[in-house]
DNA sequence: GTCTATACTGAGATAGAC
DNA sequence: GTCTATCTCAGTATAGAC
């Protein structure tokens, strides 16, 4: 790879690591980067596609090692019962040691998903695991309501989303800074709990009568 | 309040409830509107002050009812324990009320915490409200210890942004659209266990020894 | 094959005429 | 209170230098 791809790349990362996507402009990046604008366009097309090669060259160690733990949970627990914690784990912890490797990159996720960049972009990067994810959730989990389980898996993304992004919205709750290993343990334990919770009864679906 | 500044916030509130923040121009809205692309800079100042006034004029009853419920929880429960249940509903129903009332303004928020603009612009709307909330929450979780506590408050934060928004990144997991109450009871539901769960043991947080 | 210079379109913002 | 004209800066496109 020419060494002006390559710093394109790693700015892009860093300065949209800090700022987000949208408030990181092309022409910020390359003022950085020391190099002209018409070359982010010569070497990747577009912003978007820019985008998408720096999640493309760190996502697939990422999703191997995913890929790996997910099996071995499976392996594992046989023709038994799955452990939640196992499953979530596995899908949550690669992330963490890919931020031992390379610091911006877990920030940078986190920007994405908080900007609601998924559907476009990282959604095929991620599909693949996902759902292998979920499927072994759903083994986890054969007594829950289809229903129940969906709107679950997304009460789980929008935590995940948060909290890789760290600071998240509310920043003066004091959310300490432990390392990516601590975060994932709690929201492990935090996810763990919500999906295990019986079923959601029907009249708490309902208006409540009361008013003050 | 004059018929343009009512037909921009009317459009407004529409167009980003159905596309987002970032992706509604000013260009479109005065369009649709069917006003000049300066009266918006006459009446509101800046889009970002659009914003902030489609958001004052229907935030304050559903804050004012989520105070009314946050309250009345606290009084039923007197001196004896408060329930997790009832201070999540008491926080999250108000708003399914204000989307009877005006259908566009649920999602619209939902946008707008999925793209990541809560720190600039809602906060301000939701921080006593807020805090309110996590107070009696704290009430009902008095052995958590402040460090879980505030990570799972953080958890809470993106499940609600994500369930707001409806969709949700993956919408291919089949989401059945049930109504906002049905939602949100199944939130509580499953978040009220997540903070419910034991605090969270060190080992987990430990990195796993074994590769594969 | 790589990179530079420059121009095009559409965004939000602003000044000043009416 | 409203509208026209214009400014700056964004992402994008292309012609041509090396």
């Amino acid at each position: 790879m020419t060494d002006t791809k390559q710093k394109i790349l790693d700015t892009a990362e860093r300065l949209i690591a800090e700022q987000g996507y949208a408030a990181t402009s092309l022409r910020h990046i390359i003022a950085e980067a020391g190099v002209n604008l018409a070359a982010i366009h010569y070497h990747f097309g577009s912003k978007e596609e820019l985008l998408d090669e720096i999640i493309s060259r760190k996502i697939g160690p990422v999703n191997a090692e995913r890929v790996a733990r997910l099996d071995q949970v499976l392996l594992e627990s046989g023709a038994g019962p799955v452990a939640v914690e196992k499953v979530l784990e596995a899908f949550l912890m690669p992330m963490g040691e890919a931020a031992d490797r390379t610091p911006a990159f877990v920030p940078f996720m986190g920007r994405l998903m908080a900007e609601g960049l998924l559907p476009a972009v990282i959604r095929k990067h991620m599909e693949g695991v996902f759902i292998r994810m979920v499927a072994a959730l759903r083994r986890a989990l054969p007594d829950l309501p289809e229903e129940e389980f969906a709107w679950r898996l997304h009460f789980m993304s929008g935590a995940m989303a948060h909290t890789m992004c760290g600071a998240g919205h509310f920043p003066e709750l004091g959310a300490a800074e432990g390392g990516f290993r601590s975060r994932v343990g709690r929201l492990v334990t935090f996810l763990s709990a919500g999906f295990r919770a019986p079923r959601t009864a029907p009249e708490t679906t309902e208006p409540r009568s009361e008013e003050r």
